[in-house]
DNA sequence: GATTCACATCCCTGTCGGCA
DNA sequence: TGCCGACAGGGATGTGAATC
């Protein structure tokens, strides 16, 4: 069956995608015997199969190539519009992410100013010229949250806290066998959206990319990021990227960071401080890598010691996930049946509390309440009658 | 600790369309 | 009209975190 698409809107997407149709060909070709051809997708009647097959790489719906709008190229539409570099080379996974959360985005704020909603700034904007020393220490005042022992815990805290400051943060999931991965940590979008990657086996990883983050938004400077604990010292990183490493490491490290800044030279005669930074790292969900790597910048550590005990925490890494995975595969063979799903992304109470305003004032009925906040429409009561918490 | 759940991909099956 | 292969759709599978 054939079907009359707006050609402008796949343009469009190629467009914002930076693909060519050359590109795209392979990718909806895909195990066909009969390969589809440029002139065959890029003509105004096109086979629905092909339209279909196309869509499995954008995912918008079929409904999208249908519309009669022509969409606009403008620099409120995409960060892709807004910005021409960024500092990762990100792939086809990663554009489809960031896409998804400016979509997202836009959408909510069309929500949020039809409910009568204002997401005001509240936290100041800073320079790269502040030290950001001094403004994590000036922001921990205002955000100041509640040590946690659990990493997660501490992590649902801090979007909490964010959101109490106007601050929108989401969490994307990648499966294990999700085929387009994002090659990115997290996100900056202008003025108040920040996406992060869910870490599973790394929550302090993502709550340094959290706060990282947080650093663009003080910034409020734009950006796509890939964090590297390695190219921290890095001199080719750009100055808005060292900053935001600096910000992170002392909001996160708050009263802790003395104790970093004064500590021993770490070599092999002290056991490179090792007891003391798992301590540190315990309390303040800074990594140890991410420790040591602030003493390789303070010059405290010698680069091949810290090279050495980063391949030693890879090994310790590698050893245990290979130990997980041994007992599994046992516990299968006894017979031993696991259950599992895939993590659920924090919601921001942000968000939350944005969606059930929506609702009550009638913007959004309840499918679309389902929609947003991602939940089962048997669910809805736990999320309209209770406090959002 | 057991149960429930999310979701990308795999895999099977019925259907459809091209061709003789 | 009947045969054959390609395809779409949907259920099955694999995985393991979240929740009770």
């Amino acid at each position: 069956m054939k079907i009359e698409q707006n050609i402008e809107r796949l343009k469009y997407l190629l467009t914002l995608f930076k693909m060519s149709v050359e590109e795209l060909l392979p990718l909806i070709n895909e195990g066909l015997a009969k390969p589809i051809t440029k002139e065959q997708i890029l003509s105004p009647n096109i086979e629905l199969g092909h339209l279909k097959r196309i869509d499995k790489i954008f995912k918008k719906g079929i409904h999208y190539y249908l519309d009669p709008k022509v969409p606009d190229v403008s620099k409120d539409a995409s960060i892709f519009f807004r910005k021409a570099k960024f500092d990762v080379n990100l792939s086809l996974g990663a554009r489809i992410i960031v896409n998804h959360f400016e979509e997202f985005k836009i959408s909510l704020s069309a929500i949020a100013a039809l409910s009568d909603i204002k997401f005001d700034r509240i936290l100041p904007v800073f320079t790269l010229n502040s030290n950001p020393k001094e403004v994590a220490a000036e922001v921990r005042k205002l955000i100041s949250p509640e040590a946690k022992i659990k990493d997660k815990d501490f992590l649902t805290e801090l979007i909490k806290k964010l959101a109490e400051k106007n601050i929108f943060v989401f969490e994307f999931v990648e499966t294990w066998n999700k085929k387009e991965k994002a090659n990115i940590d997290g996100f900056f979008l202008q003025p108040n959206v920040i996406v992060l990657k869910r870490q599973q086996t790394s929550f302090k990883r993502e709550i340094f990319t959290l706060a990282h983050e947080l650093g663009h938004f003080l910034l409020n400077e734009e950006e796509i990021d890939r964090i590297d604990y390695q190219d921290f010292a890095n001199d080719k990183l750009s100055k808005i990227e060292y900053w935001c490493n600096e910000f992170a490491f002392y909001f996160l490290g708050g009263e802790f960071v003395k104790i970093i800044e004064t500590i021993d030279h770490s070599t092999a005669h002290n056991d490179y401080n090792i007891d003391l930074i798992r301590s540190i790292s315990e309390s303040t969900h800074l990594s140890r890598i991410a420790i040591f790597t602030k003493l390789l910048l303070l010059n405290k550590i010698s680069r091949a010691n810290y090279d050495h005990v980063k391949a030693g925490f890879e090994e310790d890494f590698r050893i245990k996930n290979d130990e997980l995975k041994k007992k599994r595969e046992l516990d299968k063979q006894n017979g031993i049946i696991s259950g599992g799903s895939t993590p659920l992304p924090i919601k921001s109470p942000l968000l939350v509390s944005t969606i059930q305003t929506a609702f009550y004032e009638g913007v959004i009925n309840e499918y679309e309440f389902c929609k947003k906040l991602n939940i089962k429409p048997d669910k809805i009561d736990r999320f309209l009658y209770e406090s959002s918490n």
